[in-house]
DNA sequence: TAGGCCATCTGGTCCT
DNA sequence: AGGACCAGATGGCCTA
């Protein structure tokens, strides 16, 4: 069931960059005489942009790529290798891009075995938001719990259930949320986490929350709730930063 | 075969 | 000016 495993090895994020990019550079000093050439294609025609363009197209797409005064500086294959320099460079950035997302993946509370699916980059964003979210929910809870046993009113140290209200999972939930919820159902049947088998996800069959059955994130109060700091971010799809406004 | 996921290319915009 | 960032387009691979 690892089809990602073979998947993502046979076609790296990032192949050879360098390689790539000096090949095509070399091709486009020698003679080469295409608009644009691309990893995936050699030959103009099979770019995705340019595909049924003719080569008089082709030439004022390049032309179109330039300034003016590029225009009359460039040459064909000057154009064509700064169009390889910025590809690579989009190649890397969208490479390290994956590899943060793939230490993500490494930091949350999902089985890694060989036999689970590599979370998707939409699960990855999904699950690490309402582990942080469910993470941020035990801090408080602790918190309130020292507050009460250790605090100036201390009449009781016994554990009141009322403490414990948004914490109805199984498990001593108030002592050490994050070992605890290490098999939380913040992971697994959710709809995007692809387990390799219905009702038996990687952490267990145990698990009753994160939509079973329906793909929707799981209802309870654990999942659900953000604290009151991050109930701004509650919104899945996050609206661009107020600074980076287009 | 349709749909999901992904890598890559590309052009535009913003930032330094 | 050059680089970073972003989003749209495109095509490949894989799974149900």
């Amino acid at each position: 069931m690892d089809s990602d495993t073979s998947r993502v090895s046979s076609r790296p994020s990032s192949p050879e960059v360098d390689d790539i990019f000096m090949s095509a550079l070399k091709k486009s000093v020698h003679g080469f005489s295409g608009a644009v050439s691309s990893t995936q294609s050699d030959s103009p025609s099979e770019i995705p942009g340019l595909r049924g363009l003719s080569a008089a197209d082709e030439e004022a797409l390049a032309l179109r790529m330039a300034s003016k005064k590029d225009r009359k500086l460039l040459s064909e294959n000057e154009l064509q290798a700064i169009r390889l320099k910025i590809n690579s460079r989009e190649r890397k950035r969208m490479h390290d891009l994956n590899v943060a997302m793939d230490g993500l993946r490494e930091v949350m509370p999902y089985a890694h075995g060989p036999s689970v699916r590599k979370l998707s980059k939409i699960a990855t964003l999904l699950l690490a938001r309402n582990y942080i979210l469910m993470l941020s929910n035990s801090l408080e809870e602790m918190k309130r719990l020292v507050s009460e046993i250790y605090g100036s009113s201390g009449h009781h140290g016994g554990f009141h259930p009322s403490t414990c209200g948004t914490m109805t999972h199984a498990g001593p939930v108030p002592g050490h949320p994050a070992a605890s919820h290490a098999s939380h159902p913040a992971v697994p049947h959710h709809g995007l986490l692809k387990a390799p088998t219905a009702g038996a996800g990687p952490l267990g069959s145990s698990f009753q929350h994160w939509g079973v059955g329906t793909g929707m994130p799981c209802p309870c109060s654990m999942c659900q709730v953000p604290p009151p700091h991050v109930s701004s971010m509650s919104s899945v799809t996050m609206p661009r930063l107020a600074s980076d406004s287009k």
